[in-house]
DNA sequence: GCATAAAGGTTACGTTTGTAACTAACAACG
DNA sequence: CGTTGTTAGTTACAAACGTAACCTTTATGC
């Protein structure tokens, strides 16, 4: 973080460099602009479409690992899975092995929502990819990636 | 985005690239590192602290300028500022020509807190400086700002 | 084996949030 | 001027969230 000046200028333009608040501000804007396609379309809330993105992509899993991979605190995730299983988009599937935890997948109608939803994800990403150039994309992605990793390790 | 792999093998460790998430979890991750500085001393709030930063380090200016600078819905803002307000860490000076803003400054007992937890953000900053490499952490903070500028512009 | 602890989920409760409706002040246009 | 529209900010209400408590089931220690 550059030092800060509060008695120098300032430009409308400013933009604090403090990255939570750059990952927060860039992180706000664009899930905003993708939120109109699961929301009005198939009633679901982000941390639902977030669920369903993660198992569709990561394929069937239990609840814990969703939190794990998503990073979303568990009552997040139990309140989306049941909201999701309400309009029969997923559905649970008893592990023999562990009673505790059941198995979440996509239903049919899941899947064919969360196929769609995929296509105009992948475009959605391309616009960030033509906007910012192939290279600084690949490598805001990568640091993204390495900067999750890093802190998911530390608990 | 790169295709996803639904029936490919899933590794624990499997993280999606579709941008939003990445900036999502990335967000979620290192603010609440930080969380404890300003929420546990000070009883502030993630919205209250990031009002207080920006008009610690961007001036004294209207609440409609912070919801400007750091996406923030003008709802959220009034009532972070009724917050800071009520903890004596800000006050409101009336702007002569337009009675309907009101400028927002620091208080001195605010302008000290400020100045306390900015020496943290700081250093804060630094990890993320030495985890990631001076040239990443450049590249991703000029990259995040140039996402965020453009998607502002868009509305 | 039985007690105790820990893990996966859910529920309850108070707080925070978002949407929409509202007030007050300014601007534009006749 | 006066009517209409817009902007800054607040408030009301319902929805979503986080913390903590809870219920089961599995693991650990004796």
């Amino acid at each position: 973080m550059t030092p800060t000046h509060p008695d120098a200028a300032h430009p409308d333009t400013a933009l604090s460099d403090f990255l939570p608040f750059l990952l927060f501000q860039a992180a706000e804007l664009t899930s905003r602009q993708f939120q109109s396609h699961y929301q009005s379309r198939y009633g679901m809330l982000r941390t639902e479409w977030r669920v369903m993105f993660h198992l569709g992509s990561g394929g069937d899993q239990t609840a814990k690992q969703v939190c794990d991979r998503a990073s979303l605190h568990k009552t997040k995730v139990s309140r989306a899975v049941k909201a999701l299983e309400e309009k029969r988009f997923l559905s649970r599937k008893t592990v023999t092995h562990d009673r505790r935890s059941e198995l979440l997948c996509l239903t049919k109608q899941g899947q064919a929502i969360f196929a769609r939803l995929t296509v105009v994800a992948t475009d959605f990403d391309k616009t960030f990819e033509h906007s910012l150039g192939a290279q600084d994309h690949a490598a805001l992605v990568s640091t993204l990636q390495k900067l999750i990793v890093m802190h998911q390790s530390k608990g």
